[in-house]
DNA sequence: CCCACAACTTGCGTGTCGCGCACAAGTTGC
DNA sequence: GCAACTTGTGCGCGACACGCAAGTTGTGGG
């Protein structure tokens, strides 16, 4: 998945998507949420230096576009987390894949305060979650030994996990957090992994209460 | 919540909502998966009985139309976990209320197979379930006695139960599958609250096996 | 019983957008 | 070096979301 490791078609096509992702996001966030409208295709387009049409060619809408990088990140969730060391038990195993993808770079606030407090992208959002869910149950039923099509536990706890990122992320950027994005993630994902619904594990210990 | 509680518009205004979303996924499932580009606002409007003005009035994009039963019943899963009793565990509740929410009548096979197939709806689809975490959460954080805004654990379990409404869907409409869906709920519900990821809990006695 | 007010529906006009088609430019494999 | 393929671009059509200004129907006060 590196990017040397394909041809130059491959690279090029790459480039020009990371671009046009890039400029639609950035225009986005000039705009703010209630502007979404005011960004207009046609912007996108220049500011990313291609026409138009080419930008359809690649998005087939504004959302899209500016979810693109969220779409691309969770192709890779799967990936990360078959990278881990067989041995490990599957809590850590996805913590550590989790974190290490959603934290290399700390998550920039503004876009993801821009896609979290507007619907439209919030729901483009939510499809590029969806998307990782299918190659992590995956990853999950072979670290766990299960058959997907046959036990529901891999798809449900892929379904959670990214259901945790996207609660971590929407708590992260709420004004006063002050913890950093992977204690977040963290605190979210052992809700997934510990059962525990009324056990005083919270406040200073166990999750949450980071606010 | 029942349709007599509301004055004569309030009525009005939600029969036809409804019409239009059942005209809306009537006329998707009879254009197929592939199709759904062929199903234009003015067809919608038409079987329907309004205008195409006033369908969007309603709804601002075919998709949210054809999801919009699926929209009404994620708002009602807040208010289904609250009127379980006070004294029951958090599990049964949530288990009681889901199966009782969305097997009241059995789901419709091909409406939900039209959705789950479609990308695009897909993506209304989750957005209708995303809706029904904020309520369910408040919910569970009432019963479970934690404070939402500091604790992670309501959020994220509202988000693994949708996620597991999600599965359990998506699983129940697999060909070869016989088990009814209520059975199906249950064990995608009880991968959430158990966390055995490695036991032998499969197969024939706990979660999955339904194929 | 009648009337004023509010909500809802509808027709029309406008600005965008998605996308199919045909062509030019660049890249890869032989 | 040549041929096949992929990608970027210009053009144009059909559809659609939405604002605006009527007309129509439900609601409540005198």
């Amino acid at each position: 998945m590196n990017d040397d490791a394909m041809d130059l078609r491959a690279r090029n096509k790459q480039a020009t998507r990371e671009a046009i992702g890039h400029a639609a996001l950035r225009l986005a966030i000039e705009q703010g949420p209630n502007g979404l409208a005011l960004v207009r295709v046609h912007d996108i387009a220049t500011a990313a230096g291609v026409s138009p049409r080419t930008y359809n060619n690649y998005f087939s809408s504004r959302e899209e576009a500016i979810c693109a990088f969220q779409a691309d990140q969770s192709r890779r969730v799967g990936q990360a987390l078959r990278s881990r060391p067989a041995g490990e038990p599957l809590e850590e195993a996805v913590l550590a894949a989790v974190i290490e993808l959603y934290t290399d770079p700390e998550p920039d606030r503004a876009g993801l305060a821009m896609i979290m407090s507007t619907p439209a992208l919030e729901g483009e959002a939510l499809k590029a979650f969806s998307m990782a869910e299918g190659p992590l149950a995956e990853a999950i039923a072979e670290r766990t030994g299960t058959d997907p099509r046959r036990d529901l536990f891999p798809s449900v706890t892929a379904a959670a996990v990214a259901g945790a990122i996207r609660v971590a992320g929407r708590h992260w950027l709420q004004p006063g957090v002050t913890a950093s994005f992977a204690a977040t993630l963290r605190n979210a994902l052992s809700c997934v992994f510990t059962p525990a619904p009324l056990a005083d594990s919270g406040k200073d210990a166990g999750n949450g209460g980071d606010s």
